[in-house]
DNA sequence: CATGAATGAGCCTTCATTCAT
DNA sequence: TATGAATGAAGGCTCATTCAT
């Protein structure tokens, strides 16, 4: 990694300055508004450039998602390592995930789009894993919670619930809520006005369900975020 | 209704038929494959007619989606006239959307689609309206359901708590469990093997963590779904 | 045929303007310089009208040649109607092949491209089977009358000789000699000055050295040649 | 030749590598697939390099025509040196133009594309120069043994017919012959199943037309064709 | 000399939309 | 009103060639 040759290096720093002006014109215009003319242009580079560094279109938006896709799995790692009870640490990862919405709101319609078939088909296999393996290391952070809650005796499971359902659940909570929340015109319509602070407390309504314990009985979960976000992400949005 | 002229009837025939054809390409080949000449060649019609009927490609997208929302909205109006608790008729509203899902997958494409800003732009804000009311009118249904828990005693809220933030709770558990289980490498990476009866209980769980009280103790929610399901859907898919 | 509608006839004028203005575009800047673009500017026609026509530029190459092929059929078939011997209706097809170079000189190019593979694949298989099915007969047309030789006894062939060989013959001087012909550097340097001439006179040894009766000893092929062109060909070029 | 410098010699070696790749790839790819990206990648060099060696990619399909065109020279000239009467000298050359034919079989796709008038404009004259001057060579030794049968009186030719005419006749049964064959559909069509064995039967016969003596009548040509193989090429492929 | 990233002209192709008939 | 040919902007992608290092 250090022996890396300047050029090499510039390369790495071209790529990454693609990726950047690529989200930049998705946020602003969208899937049909990013388009490699618009990129060569907005970047001032040539067109033949930017297909040297990424074979197509959808490999840019693939690895555009990959990039974001690692920085979560970097910041769940970190909440993780928060210290407290089982019930704490996730929600210090619950945590993690509002900041990274926060700060990365374009990457859920990045998801989006690479749920279309027609898209991903035309990426080399080897990104597609590269993305997979940073999703599914994100995924184990937060069912190894789950385990460590159950090992800890903070949760008990019935046998009709795995640890990874409840996992399940609360990627659909936060995935969900912050999809909804990506359409104002829906959060008006179901009178939601901070959808951070609802969807933060839906999740642990539906841990309650479960019967995760908490620490105390009045324990205010808030509190825990603020302690988490201070701690461990004060340093703002992290760059891969 | 019963006073509209034979032509108006023949051009709402044809709009309708226009929509099935959209859909029907919409499903095999997504949006990208979806485009006026296919619809105009599978329909036998000329392009120009399909024009005559929608003003763009968008608002054909834009009016699939307005169609499968009054499906959804007259099904969750259904299912909220279950005989039987809040609780239980929350449940009958569960089982509304799961059937929706699996009847109409490719709605939730359309919501990804129409999430794009630059293709609302296009559309007519009058259809939007019409959408926005469906959407509205659904969300009514189950905040109604809601609120009758509190009537009846059955459920508490605190003062942090509205009514609102429990649907909204709802909305995001299905919707994000939906969206995830549209993605099989998901799926697979999370462990779920079946999506549905996981969202079911994960629902369930959100509920029981708000306390929302149960018919008794040992209430399986399952059966009330199969009851639901034969009393008030067994004809199958609606058509409009 | 009699009861084509007028705009049916339109669109196969328009198809036969393409196809005359790609030729025109063929024979002046060959197939490198044959593109969509060009055709369309130079036809002051927009590009996607073209394509309403042809699938791709592939497809109007093989048409091109399936036009020429076709009408190259026809000139056989009516040559071989000349009234004589069998080797005299023999040169009459030559005289045939001769003008057939003549009037469309860029056909040879057309087929040399059409032996790339990697074009004739992008084309629609029913098309191709139609040129094939064009140049198919214009061999049987050849084979035909080698065997009306045979059967008037005008020609013997030993076992080790089939009529298809004799064929295989004529065509390899004809398609060879024109070809070398296309090349005035080699024809220069081969020290050839009427290459027409000596094609007709090469063919006529070859076919002596099958011992192809002719009808007399002093023969005068070139005299065969006139009258056919004169009988058969004085209309000149054909369209389709 | 001898006091050519190690690096001169260096700089033809690698002219040399290029050219076989470009050969390779030209074989396997065709003409479209032949490009500097491709031929620098599998040559292990820098497309840079290449360009030191060749003005352009033009001049490198010329060279590799001149390339085999030289060594066809120097296969005719191996096989006029055959000992025996002239017509058998001929057969020789035949047997030469075949075994060329089958070992360098990408020629006659470079002749193809190099009859593209747009190719040979970009190159160098001095190249072009060469390779005529290596075609020229070919001409004037098949030219020669004619011209040697009339002197030994085993060929007397017309006031019509000059030794160039044969040897066009010659060279169009065989091109043609050749094109003709490396379409299988055509072979297939005329009901050709040895082309080879064709070619040389018609050239036979074209030359008996013309009365040229073979050394007994009943004269097995290919026997003679066996005799030049081992004789002359049992070494295989020559390499320049 | 070697390198190979950058260039950008050029090509193919698609498709929403219009409009004359 | 229906038609569907024509349009042409838009976008994806390639590749020969250059030139700074």
């Amino acid at each position: 990694m250090s022996t890396i040759s300047r050029k090499q290096r510039e390369i790495l720093d071209r790529e990454q300055l693609i990726l950047r002006t690529a989200r930049e014109i998705f946020r602003t215009r969208g899937y049909l508004g990013l388009n490699m003319n618009r990129v060569a242009e907005e970047l001032q580079y040539a067109k033949g450039t930017i297909y040297q560094h990424f074979k197509n279109k959808e490999e840019i938006i693939l690895a555009m998602a990959a990039e974001t896709l690692n920085i979560r799995t970097s910041m769940f790692e970190r909440a993780s390592e928060f210290k407290g009870k089982s019930r704490q640490r996730m929600a210090a990862i619950g945590c993690a995930a509002e900041l990274f919405v926060k700060w990365y709101p374009d990457h859920f319609e990045l998801e989006k789009v690479l749920s279309c078939s027609s898209i991903i088909e035309k990426t080399d296999e080897k990104l597609q894993e590269k993305k997979n393996a940073a999703e599914m290391k994100c995924v184990s952070i937060v069912a190894g919670v789950v385990r460590d809650g159950i090992a800890a005796g903070d949760l008990k499971l019935d046998e009709q619930t795995s640890a990874d359902k409840l996992v399940f659940g609360l990627w659909s909570i936060t995935y969900g809520g912050y999809s909804v929340m990506s359409c104002t015109d829906t959060m008006d319509m179901m009178g939601i006005a901070d959808g951070f602070q609802d969807v933060r407390d839906n999740c642990n309504r539906f841990l309650d369900g479960y019967g995760w314990k908490t620490l105390s009985t009045k324990f205010d979960y808030n509190e825990t975020y603020e302690k988490v976000s201070k701690e461990k992400f004060s340093d703002g949005p992290i760059r891969n």
